[in-house]
DNA sequence: TTGTATGCGTTATCAT
DNA sequence: ATGATAACGCATACAA
């Protein structure tokens, strides 16, 4: 017979080898996570290595035992937060992890990130210089450090410029369109509205920008945004998002790589890979308008 | 130990189940795909199944092998084209499959799908009713049943009423908003550009939008356009796409009661599912503007 | 009820 | 080189 295919499980119980690498994001329909789970699944399929799935929801997270049955090589981690405890059990139980575009507290595992610092800091910096003063923040949530981490070193930067964000102008939200939506309408309906606001990522800068269309504030001569990660939606020309780019696709496949020479070479020391960024001008921002 | 997981290989193997469930779909960067593979994987973890995903590239097909290695329970197909041999091949090696959005020629299989015919249709009759004549088509492949199906009656439709579309008003390309940006850019190149457009899907409708935009053609004072699928960026206000239903998510989970339902019983005869459509009304359509 | 042996499909080891 | 066989981790069937 010329259609045999051998059985993978029975291989995989002989060599203890599953060639399968889990990777865990977020809802999917969140327009982020696919441009990470692509390049992902690209660069393991290249190397031979088959993926599996996991959502990791906010309302029933993924659990260790998911994870560590057996039938998984490693596991890429794109939706830890700051107090996650999966990296630890997992490599406790001896499987490879790598966190990807999120980092975690005290925990010692390879990592690849975007340098946030500096991308925020050169976002801060541009709306300064653009002459911003009222600026407003939509912050992702602290408890990931993405979101903290931008957040600080945007409000740290801003405030060596001598700039202050009002309380009632920041708002912290999980990450997601909706929200961003949400966000930008309540801090239009402050007694004094933004004339710029700092997004914690693209994906609520596209919901900001949306809800601001909605509310016909125009953007950006009404309101400049700035968003973080460039992902390919940000230069749809209906958002011309202005951002930082995070370049996803090499931050996924400088993961997958690390992941793969970690299965070569368990014994390796943990690893840090922190990306560079660069601020992409698009059209979302401009010079404030005369103020009211 | 209270840390023990027994290992789903060795289980695998004994009870010959993997208890996973194989999801092939285009890239996930396609905003399409996560709106299927997301409800897709829901409706499996709920029923204790877990996923893989495999990514269909048109360079780089999926192939028998790959989804007959004993590693799946099944297997959704999302991307098969009219003449696809996988879904035959698969079943022949007594793997179940299920085709979602997609039909093939001449095989029998479970299969869940738009009612195209009918959501085509009633595109055709708001169009003419709004008064377009010229009227242009962004249709999706025509080695897709979806493609092929919705073109088809959309300009059967329209014959009815007689209108008949122009030959260098109509573009067949790949779904893909890169791809609905560039036709709309030949459209509107044309001596005669079309006062409305229809495009066989959201995701070229998405890109057909963007790219108006980008030319300064008003959408929809200088150009109506429709699309197909209702996905969630379709009711997003910069595009606030009018376009028929195609309600994925039910699709999705239909599909997934499907395959599971052969698992549980193997011998059943093959099932079709067509699904009703609706069109929903949002702000991309209006009557011609006056004939220059 | 608790325990023990056999089979699942493959790789790997060890004789021949 | 080629071929027989044990081991992989679990489930199932059967025996005690």
């Amino acid at each position: 017979v010329l259609g045999y295919v051998p059985s993978e499980v029975g291989r995989s119980l002989a060599t203890r080898s599953t060639r399968r690498i889990g990777i865990v994001a977020a809802e999917l329909t969140n327009p982020f996570y696919p441009h990470l789970v692509e390049p992902l699944h690209r660069a393991f399929e290249d190397a031979g290595y088959r993926s599996a799935l996991y959502i990791d929801r906010t309302d029933d997270a993924i659990t260790v035992q998911e994870l560590a049955d057996g039938s998984l090589d490693g596991v890429v981690l794109t939706t830890a937060t700051v107090d996650s405890v999966l990296p630890r059990a997992l490599e406790d139980r001896g499987i490879p992890v790598v966190l990807v575009n999120r980092e975690v507290d005290d925990v010692a595992t390879d990592v690849v990130v975007a340098d946030n610092r500096h991308g925020a800091q050169m976002l801060a910096d541009l709306l300064v210089q653009l002459g911003h003063r009222r600026i407003g923040g939509v912050f992702g949530p602290s408890w990931t450090s993405t979101g903290r981490e931008r957040e600080e070193w945007f409000v740290r930067t801003l405030s060596r410029r001598g700039v202050h964000l009002k309380d009632d102008l920041v708002v912290r939200s999980p990450f997601g369109v909706e929200r961003g939506r949400e966000a930008i309408k309540s801090l239009v309906a402050a007694p004094e509205p933004p004339t710029a606001v700092f997004a914690g990522n693209d994906v609520l800068a596209l919901g900001i920008i949306d809800g601001a269309a909605e509310m016909d504030v125009s953007v950006p001569g009404d309101l400049t945004v700035v968003g973080f990660d460039d992902i390919s939606e940000a230069s749809w020309h209906r958002f011309s998002l202005t951002t930082v780019r995070c370049n996803l696709p090499r931050m996924a496949r400088s993961a997958a790589e690390m992941l793969l020479s970690r299965l070569a070479e368990p014994g390796q020391p943990p690893r840090r890979l922190v990306l560079p960024t660069e601020v992409v001008l698009r059209g979302s921002h401009s010079a404030p308008s005369a103020q009211p």
